[in-house]
RNA sequence: GGGCUCCUAGCUCAGUUGGUUAGAGCAUUCGGUUUACAUCCGAAAGGUCACAGGUUCGAGCCCUGUGGAGCCCACCA
C-alpha cells in the first residue's frame, strides 16, 4: 500500500470494478423486499452543483446501506429537460449568433434545442457516475423519453375526460412588441422614474402612473381599516371621466397601502397583477383596455387604436383640460417589469390558459400526510406542505414555451375562425392574425409549417389527441408546466401502469430531495400518484437543506459565491466531499458549506488508510496465517471483549440513526469509534500483545466490520482497502452483507 | 408585508419527550513521537447557550417579547 491514500488513482479503478461486478441492476425478486429511490432528475444540459452532490451522497448512502442489508434495491437515474431554464440557456447562445427564437418556426426551434441538449447531456451523466452513485443505468430515463410523453399525455387526456381540465383566463407577462408571453423568471425589474399622476375620482383623489388604463377600472380600493375612507366601503360612487360619467364600487382590501399616495387605488383587473387578484377576491368585472397589439381597445372609445405610450400623453392632457388632474409628481421612482430581450415594457395581460381543478386532488394528498401514510422528515417541514395544500388554488399548467411536452389539444381551423396564429410565411416573414383572415393569403400547410404560436379563445372547441385528428387541425402550441410532467416522475420511471417494475417497486421507499420544491414537486407527485394509482408514490420523504456559500448566503452567480464541487473532488476526493457534506446536514436544515469538516474527513480518509496499512504490516510480520476470527476458537482478553462490545454498539447506533435519517450522527459514530477507539486505543494495545494471533484476528475482524459500516458513507476508499485486505477473494464490499450486532 | 428556520467555544455545527459537570471537528497553547499515520498521539485553555421576561423543584431545550441573520412566497398603485 502507498504511504498516503491517493484518491485520484483509486477512484477510477473502483468505478470500473463496480460497473463490472457491482449489483447495480435491480431484479424483480419476490422473495426479497424492494427498496426504491427515484433520483430527482438534474437538468440534462447542466452540470453538477453542490446541492446535487449532497443529494447523491445521501441517496447513495441509503441505497448502499439497504443493498448490504439484503433488500432488492433500485435507484433509478434520470435527467430533466428543464423546460424554461434550458430554453433560456439556448436562447442566450442564439443571441450570441445574432438570432432569437422568433427567427424560427416552432418545430425547427424544438429540434435545435434537442441538438443542444444532446450535445451537453453527457456531462451531468458522467458526473453522476463519478460521484460513485450506485444507480441502475439500465433504467435511465429522460423526461422527454417516449414513455414519459405517453404517460403525461394519457394522464392529461384522462383528466380532461373526467372534467378536471378547463380553459380560463390567466394573467401572464405579455410583451406586445415581441408578441409573446414571458415566464416570471424572464421578466426583468428595472427602476425607473415616471410621473405619478394624482387624479380626481369622484370624491377621491388617487395616484397612478398608468392613467391610460382608467377605462379598464372596475372598482376603487382602500384599506379596510383606513378611517378616512371607511364609510365609503361597499358603496358606489359616481366618477366623472373622459368618456362620460361612470360608477365604481369602493372595495376594502388589505393589499392597499394607506401610506402610499392618498391611500386610494384604482382597480384595473385586466392589466395589473394585484388588481387582478383583488378582482378575483371581490368578483369584479374585467375590462380589457389594452389589446394584444399594444393598442387601446374599443372600450377606450375615442382613444381606441392609440398605442399605450401615446394614449398616456393624450389622456393626461385631456384630464388636465377637464380639471381632473390634481398634481403630478415627476420624480417618482418605481420598479417596472420589462422583457428580458429588449427591455420593452411588459403588459400584464389576461390570456386563456389551461387549468387543472385541484380540489379533488389535494384533499387525499393532504390526508396521506396527516395520517402518516407519507412521513415527512424532518417533521417540522410538514407545515410547509400542509399550508400549501390549504392554499393551493387551481393550477395553470400551460406554458408559452417550446421546449417541453406540447399540450395534445387540437383546434379545427374551420370551427375556430378566431384562432390567432403567429407564423413564418414562405419568405420567412412573421405574420400574425386571425387564422380565418390569414387563410385568404396563406395556405393552411404554410401556416402549419411555419407556426410559431397560436392563441385560442377560452371557449375554443378542441379535441384531445396525441395525433392530429385531421387535416383541418392545428395543435396547441403551449407546453405543459414542467411540474405537470415531473409530478408523474415516479410513474414514468417505473413504467406505469402495467410493467413488472411498477408492480414490484411502486410505491417507492423514500423521496429524497431539497425542501424548496415541496410545493411545486412533492405535492404534485403525491397528487398524481394517488389520482392514478390510489397510492402515494413514496412512503417517506426526506428533505435535505440548502448548501449555502461560504459567506452564509445562498449561492448565486450574481453574488459570485458559487462553490464548484469539482474543485473539492479534484483536491480531496469524492469520499471526502461526500462525507463532509453529509456531516453538515444533520436536521435537514440549511447549512453553510462545511469547508473545515471536509478537511477533517480528508484526514480521516488518510487515517483509515494507514490503519489498513499497519494491519497489513502486522500480518506480514506474523508467522503463518492469522486465524479467522469467525471460525477460530480464540481466548479473548477483556480488552478484546470490550472492543467487540463497542463495535456492536456502533453497529446499533449506525442503524438506528440511519433509520431516522440522521446521517451526520451515524457518520460521527463510526468516525469516533474507528479513530478514537480502534486506532488510538485498541491498536496501541495490540502492538504489545504476546498473543498476537488473538489480537490480530480480533483487530482484523473489527476493522473490516468498520469498513462495511463506513462503506455507504465513503464508498471508494473502503472498497479499495477491502480489496487489499481480502486479497479480492471475498468479492466487492458493496455486495457484501451488512454487519449484525452480536 | 406573510411564512419558515437559525442565533451554543475564535470558526462550522451537534445537543432527538426539560434532568448530573453543555459536546465534536477545525483553529489556539503546552507536551510527546528512532517507523501505520506530522494528514500523528496526549493534555490544556476556551461558553452569561443573542437579549429581556415568564412557566417549572429544575430551562440551551417550553411560552411571550426585543434584536440580528438566512431563505421561501407575495410585492407598492
Amino acid at each position: 500500500m502507498e504511504k498516503t491514500y491517493n484518491h485520484k488513482e483509486v477512484e477510477d479503478r473502483i468505478l470500473s470494478s463496480w460497473a463490472e461486478n457491482g449489483k447495480l441492476k435491480a431484479n424483480i425478486d419476490k422473495t426479497k423486499e424492494p427498496y426504491t429511490i427515484i433520483l430527482p432528475p438534474p437538468n440534462a444540459s447542466g452540470k453538477m452543483h453542490t446541492g446535487n452532490v449532497l443529494m447523491i451522497a445521501i441517496e447513495d448512502l441509503l441505497i448502499r446501506w439497504k443493498r448490504m442489508k439484503g433488500y432488492e434495491v433500485l435507484w433509478v437515474p434520470g435527467t430533466d429537460h428543464a423546460g424554461f431554464e434550458t430554453q433560456t440557456t439556448f436562447e442566450r447562445e442564439l443571441r450570441q449568433q445574432g438570432k432569437s427564437r422568433l427567427d424560427f418556426d416552432r418545430e425547427t426551434l424544438y429540434k435545435k434545442i434537442w441538438d443542444f441538449v444532446k450535445e451537453n447531456r453527457g456531462l451531468i451523466e458522467n458526473q453522476i457516475k463519478r460521484m460513485g452513485a450506485s444507480v441502475d443505468w439500465s433504467r435511465y430515463t429522460f423526461t422527454l423519453d417516449d414513455k414519459a410523453l405517453e404517460i403525461v399525455n394519457n394522464t392529461f387526456s384522462r383528466m380532461e375526460s373526467e372534467g378536471l381540465v378547463y380553459r380560463d383566463d390567466y394573467m401572464v407577462n405579455y410583451c406586445p412588441h415581441c408578441g409573446t408571453t414571458f415566464a416570471d423568471l424572464e421578466v426583468r425589474h428595472v427602476t425607473r422614474k415616471d410621473p405619478l399622476y394624482y387624479i380626481k375620482y369622484g370624491p377621491f383623489v388617487l395616484a397612478t402612473v398608468r392613467p391610460e388604463t382608467k377605462f379598464g377600472d372596475t372598482a376603487i380600493a382602500v384599506h379596510p381599516d383606513d378611517s378616512r375612507y371607511k364609510e365609503y366601503i361597499g358603496k358606489e360612487i359616481e366618477v366623472e371621466g373622459l368618456i362620460g360619467n361612470f360608477k365604481l364600487k369602493v372595495i376594502g382590501d388589505a393589499y392597499v397601502d394607506p401610506q402610499f399616495g392618498t391611500g386610494v387605488v384604482k382597480v384595473t383587473p385586466a392589466h395589473d397583477k394585484n388588481d387582478y387578484e383583488a378582482g378575483k377576491r371581490h368578483n369584479l368585472e374585467i375590462k380589457q383596455v389594452i389589446g394584444l397589439d399594444g393598442k387601446l381597445t374599443n372600450i377606450a372609445g375615442p382613444y381606441a387604436g392609440m398605442k399605450v405610450s401615446e394614449a398616456r400623453k393624450v389622456v393626461v392632457e385631456d384630464l388636465k383640460n377637464k380639471g381632473l388632474l390634481v398634481k403630478v409628481d415627476e420624480e417618482y421612482e418605481h420598479a417596472v417589469s420589462v422583457c428580458y430581450k429588449k427591455g420593452h415594457d411588459i403588459e400584464p395581460t389576461i390570456l386563456p390558459n389551461w387549468f387543472i381543478k385541484v380540489e379533488s386532488l389535494k384533499k387525499p394528498a393532504k390526508e396521506v400526510v396527516e395520517k402518516g401514510e407519507v412521513k415527512i422528515f424532518p417533521k417540522w417541514r410538514e407545515i410547509t406542505y400542509r399550508r400549501w395544500m390549504e392554499e393551493m388554488h387551481d393550477w395553470p399548467i400551460s406554458r408559452q414555451t417550446v421546449w417541453g411536452i406540447r399540450i395534445p389539444a387540437w383546434y379545427s381551423v374551420e370551427d375556430n375562425p378566431s384562432l390567432k396564429v403567429t407564423f413564418l410565411d414562405k419568405s420567412g416573414i412573421v405574420k400574425t392574425g386571425l387564422v380565418s383572415e390569414l387563410l385568404a393569403t396563406s395556405g393552411l400547410d404554410e401556416i402549419k409549417k411555419g407556426l410559431q404560436s397560436l392563441m385560442a379563445p377560452k371557449d375554443a372547441k378542441y379535441v384531445i389527441s396525441r395525433e392530429s385528428p385531421g387535416e383541418d387541425f392545428l395543435q396547441e402550441t403551449d407546453t405543459f408546466d414542467t411540474w405537470f410532467s415531473s409530478g408523474q416522475w415516479p410513474l414514468i420511471t417505473l413504467g406505469y401502469p402495467n410493467s413488472e417494475d411498477f408492480k414490484y417497486f411502486y410505491p417507492t421507499s423514500v423521496l429524497e430531495t431539497g425542501w424548496e420544491i415541496i410545493r411545486p414537486w412533492v405535492s404534485r407527485m403525491i397528487m398524481f400518484g394517488i389520482y392514478l394509482t390510489g397510492k402515494p408514490p413514496f412512503k417517506n420523504v426526506y428533505l435535505h437543506g440548502l448548501v449555502r456559500a461560504l459567506d452564509g448566503k445562498k449561492m448565486s452567480k450574481s453574488l459570485g459565491n458559487v462553490i464548484d464541487p469539482e474543485k473539492y473532488i479534484e483536491e480531496y476526493g469524492v469520499d471526502t466531499l461526500r462525507m463532509g457534506l453529509i456531516s453538515g446536514t444533520a436536521n435537514g436544515r440549511d447549512f453553510t458549506f462545511p469547508q473545515d469538516k471536509i478537511l477533517g474527513y480528508r484526514n480521516f480518509a488518510n487515517k483509515i488508510w494507514n490503519m489498513g496499512r499497519f494491519i497489513l504490516m502486522m500480518k506480514e510480520r506474523y508467522e503463518g496465517d492469522v486465524p479467522q476470527f469467525e471460525s477460530a476458537k480464540l481466548d479473548l482478553k477483556p480488552e478484546d471483549k470490550e472492543i467487540l462490545e463497542k463495535l456492536s454498539l456502533t453497529i446499533k447506533a449506525v442503524d438506528e440513526n440511519l433509520e431516522k435519517y440522521r446521517f451526520a450522527d451515524a457518520g460521527e459514530v463510526i468516525y469516533q469509534f474507528m479513530w478514537h477507539e480502534v486506532a488510538d486505543l485498541y491498536i496501541e494495545k495490540v502492538k504489545n500483545r504476546e498473543d498476537k494471533d488473538v489480537a490480530l484476528s480480533t483487530l482484523i475482524h473489527v476493522y473490516t466490520t468498520c469498513l462495511k459500516l463506513l462503506h455507504p458513507f465513503m464508498p471508494f476508499i473502503t472498497e479499495e482497502i477491502w480489496g487489499i485486505m481480502t486479497e479480492n477473494k471475498k468479492g466487492l464490499l458493496m455486495n457484501s452483507p451488512w454487519p449484525v450486532e452480536k
